[in-house]
DNA sequence: ACAATTTAGGACAAATGTATCCTCTATAAA
DNA sequence: TTTATAGAGGATACATTTGTCCTAAATTGT
């Protein structure tokens, strides 16, 4: 469904979101690690973030990533475009070249529904909503640690 | 989200499933013809499905690949469980090991919801209740031939 | 028994996705 | 201007998925 890369790339994303009102920068290592993610993978993920205007880096000493108040308003579904594109939206769920409501795979009037499910979610959701949600305590971009020493 | 392999399988099985009738054996050139997917790849899908005993197979002359009556009344979702297991149903949309209603990431309900979708048209539909879609001429398993030369 | 046919299955090759490393460039402070 | 810091980007390595090829095993008719 969704790339690995895209994962990683959508939580680095929220998690840059959920720093910009401290207005402070992240460096790629600690957003790597912030979201259990590889660093070295990470940068490049970050690298076409930045290139596709979701968030915003600075070169050099006290620079980094960080988030301005116009792109908390994308949609997150534009995480996904700059990653993977949008063909998954739009594909057949049998892999068919050619398949629409005039011409259908058996599985096509269902697997729409739950594509454009998926479409709208991402679609309709927001960067600086989830980052709310984060804030708030209400939603988490990395495991839970569980403490084997108690 | 679902592998190729996955597809070729589904359709693959949809198209020896809408044979059923006719008591016809199909071989792997037939089916990978018909479904458009590499003949050397299929053999291995169809062996794949034959020992999850979605479809039956017959070695030697007059043998092939066939469905059996109470095979067309498995849901379509055992075919994506021989192929790619059951994980995409259950696995977090950002790629978290521990998301669930407790400590969810950010886009979790919304996600799940598209994922139930998708879990549920795969669980709820029969091989049987497609292959009788594809044979009504209501749907198809390959794309449509443009004719270049009209 | 033998030959012909068709699936089973192992080994291997190609393509894609994931991940790392190293050097270059930009920036800021001293 | 120099030095330290941090992202940009190319090259490369590793892993998984996709795809091919060849031989073995099973079945049927002669």
């Amino acid at each position: 469904m969704i790339s690995k890369a895209c994962k990683y790339g959508i939580r680095a994303a929220l998690f840059v979101a959920s720093k910009a009102e401290s207005g402070e920068k992240l460096n790629v290592k600690e957003i790597a690690r912030e979201v259990e993610a590889p660093e070295a993978f990470t940068a490049k993920i970050l690298q076409t973030l930045n290139k596709h205007q979701i968030i915003t880096s600075l070169k050099g000493p006290y620079g980094g990533f960080f988030i301005e108040a116009y792109q908390l308003d994308q949609p997150v579904i534009h995480i996904v475009n700059a990653i993977d594109g949008m063909a998954i939206f739009k594909e057949c769920g049998l892999g068919l070249k050619n398949c629409n409501e005039k011409h259908p795979c058996p599985m096509h009037f269902k697997y729409k529904e739950a594509r454009d499910a998926l479409y709208n979610a991402f679609q309709q959701t927001t960067i600086g909503q989830l980052a709310s949600d984060i804030n708030g305590g209400n939603s988490f971009l990395s495991n839970l640690q569980v403490d084997s020493c108690l």
